[in-house]
DNA sequence: AATCGCGCCTGACGGC
DNA sequence: TGCCGTCAGGCGCGAT
């Protein structure tokens, strides 16, 4: 699912419904995600208030006093506030129920996600600590991007889904990103200019932006908090449009395999 | 150091 | 209707 929009509208979901409320405690109907649900998270979490809602790239974290949640959605996780009397459904793997009557519920058929627990800074934790600049952040800019880029010989579409180069910049908003940059999926990152890393940092931040005003994505099963689905889908270009005009000039967009990921792109306006 | 391909899972969809 | 292959928004890991 969820790239950095879809997070960030489930995280602004999330947001009053979880901070200062405290943890009554913690139900995992399956432990077993990426990584296994560790048994301190029900140990130490209980009882803890919850700070804040924060958000790293991709990743939410819960900050308490004790520690930090960290969740990934992975490719098919959301999460949504629901009384915890409501039934459960088959792919609801973890409650964390609050003292409220409420509970923050995670959902994830294909189990990409994770839950995970950490007492220390979770920006120094192994999964946090080496990734690359938030994107709608002043670290990632065009003078940033140039010379991070530079002899790199990968294509520049995969470059930007490599989180230690951006955080958070999944397929979709790549490969619009550079459908408005007019730059193609396939070229090869460090031949890209000044001008055009300029021109790309804008196209991201200003997509995503989009995106998160639109409350996200929803291609399959996203789903923000309150369980509304996003509508950028409806705002893209040419992420899923094979063979539909460009919105510019009306040649027929293609599609790619490239690498483990298809690429969109319109053979006339990106070169 | 950089890059590539694999694998973790379920479910939806299209072709036959 | 059903079976089968293909594809999917992520990402860490090991091999090269």
């Amino acid at each position: 699912m969820p790239e950095l929009p879809e997070v960030e509208t489930t995280r602004r979901g999330i947001e009053p419904h979880v901070v200062g409320r405290s943890v009554a405690r913690v139900i995992v109907r399956n432990a077993h995600l990426r990584w296994r649900v560790p048994d301190k998270l029900k140990k130490e979490l209980p009882g803890q208030v919850i700070q804040s809602a924060s958000r790293r790239g991709k990743y939410l974290l819960l900050v308490t006093h004790a520690g930090t949640v960290i969740l990934h959605l992975g490719m098919s996780g959301s999460l949504r506030v629901a009384p915890c009397d409501q039934p459960a459904d088959k792919h609801d793997h973890v409650d964390i129920a609050l003292d409220n009557g409420d509970c923050l519920r995670l959902r994830d058929p294909r189990r990409f996600g994770a839950v995970l627990w950490t007492r220390d800074d979770p920006l120094t934790h192994k999964l946090l600590k080496d990734l690359g600049p938030e994107p709608l952040g002043p670290d990632f800019n065009g003078a940033y991007l140039f010379h991070t880029s530079r002899k790199r010989k990968r294509a520049v579409r995969d470059f930007l889904l490599d989180g230690h180069v951006v955080a958070g910049v999944g397929n979709i908003y790549a490969n619009e990103s550079l459908f408005l940059a007019g730059i193609r999926p396939s070229r090869a990152a460090g031949r890209l200019t000044q001008t055009q890393c300029e021109a790309l940092v804008r196209t991201i931040r200003q997509t995503l932006n989009r995106a998160i005003k639109a409350g996200g994505t929803t291609l399959r099963d996203f789903r923000q908090a309150s369980g509304q689905p996003g509508y950028f889908q409806l705002s893209l270009h040419v992420y899923g449009r094979e063979g539909e005009p460009c919105p510019t000039c009306g040649t027929p967009i293609r599609a790619r395999r490239q690498g483990q990921r298809t690429a969109f792109f319109c053979p006339k306006c990106q070169l």
